[in-house]
DNA sequence: ATAGTTCTTGAATGATTATTCAAGTATAAG
DNA sequence: CTTATACTTGAATAATCATTCAAGAACTAT
């Protein structure tokens, strides 16, 4: 019926995805885009609509990536403390090796564009919310376990937790020693058992 | 000897410091800055340099204030693990009563510019370690006064401490409630008491 | 083979940008 | 008053940017 697109969706973002995370939304140009995906302008035009929408099917697809890898985790064996260990210790792995060297995605999306843009900024409060629940249900294991203190409510802890996962990620862009990301963990850790 | 200058240079830096701290540094044109601080770009690029230079005078300024105050904090009366515990609740404070909407202007140009910029990050670092400083400090004494554990180095719980701070300049910037705040500073307080 | 549909191309558009600079202006010293 | 010096003005420059669109190309169904 007609001709087919030449294109792969999902590579094209991914391909979208590296140039946004390395360069940031507001100093990517489509001429970027252009050369990272092999699409021509009017072919990104067709298929995203604009620069933002391709940045939103950007954005959605590392969050539900991370939230997805969440949800696995509470489903995989093991104890659930050391599994809340285990994602901080691999932000803190990221940071050290350079993998983390251009931050988070959403952390930096939010921070540039939130307050331009509202649809953005919505998008990525939903995130927080769907993170944060995730995170509680981990939260809520452990404490069944017995390893974190019954005193507070998982989804408090939970804010806790995000919100250092958030502070990490800022830190790792001002290239930390280990040992200052550790005691972070360290800290988290300590918060939680009490 | 020569014509006065007409403008007050440490005033021109406090009318560009609001424009920046709520567009960021990308999104501030040379207009922008004209019109908030009356001056023709002429004279901006006369006695700053260029954009550059004026959004480095405004991050030193910005920086230096908070340093002072957190100095100026352990030089006053009172327990050092309540002073700590204020420092935190300020921040709640200004996130819930709208001012700090735009977040804070240091780790905002931190995930903005340091990618791009080694003057921005590297400066940026340098005051990333003050502060880490003026709250180890806090934290010494609240170990000398007994409400803070002594198991873990000064420095290293003040790591722990910045992290929750730069987590909660993130988390601002999405409208949370106060009780997901308050809930970063339990958890904080929890963290260091053992 | 033809018609219909969709994809691809890439130059053109119009807006916005940081920065420069020549001309004009105000002050102080001689 | 004259001259030297420094500040102020704001239009001009040259670059970059997101977006559009008309023309050409590839495929399917009939």
């Amino acid at each position: 019926m007609s001709r087919p697109a030449e294109y792969n969706r999902d590579s094209v973002i991914n391909q979208a995805t590296a140039v946004f995370w390395e360069k940031g939304y507001g100093k990517t140009s489509i001429s970027d885009l252009v050369e990272a995906t092999g699409l021509q302008p009017g072919s990104l035009y067709a298929a995203f609509g604009n620069k933002k929408g391709l940045f939103l099917e950007v954005v959605d697809q590392y969050n539900d990536a991370f939230i997805r890898r969440l949800r696995a985790l509470r489903a995989a064996d093991g104890a659930a403390i050391k599994k809340l260990h285990g994602v901080l210790e691999q932000i803190v792995e990221d940071a050290c090796n350079g993998k983390a060297k251009h931050g988070c995605l959403t952390v930096n999306a939010l921070l540039e564009l939130s307050r331009h843009d509202d649809d953005i900024s919505a998008r990525l409060r939903g995130y927080n919310a769907r993170v944060r629940k995730a995170v509680a249900w981990l939260v809520s294991d452990a404490q069944a376990e017995g390893d974190v203190s019954t005193e507070r409510d998982p989804n408090e802890m939970a804010s806790f937790i995000v919100n250092n996962i958030w502070g990490l990620r800022v830190m790792c862009k001002s290239q930390p020693d280990r040992a200052s990301l550790e005691s972070v963990v360290a800290g988290v850790m300590a918060g939680l058992r009490h």
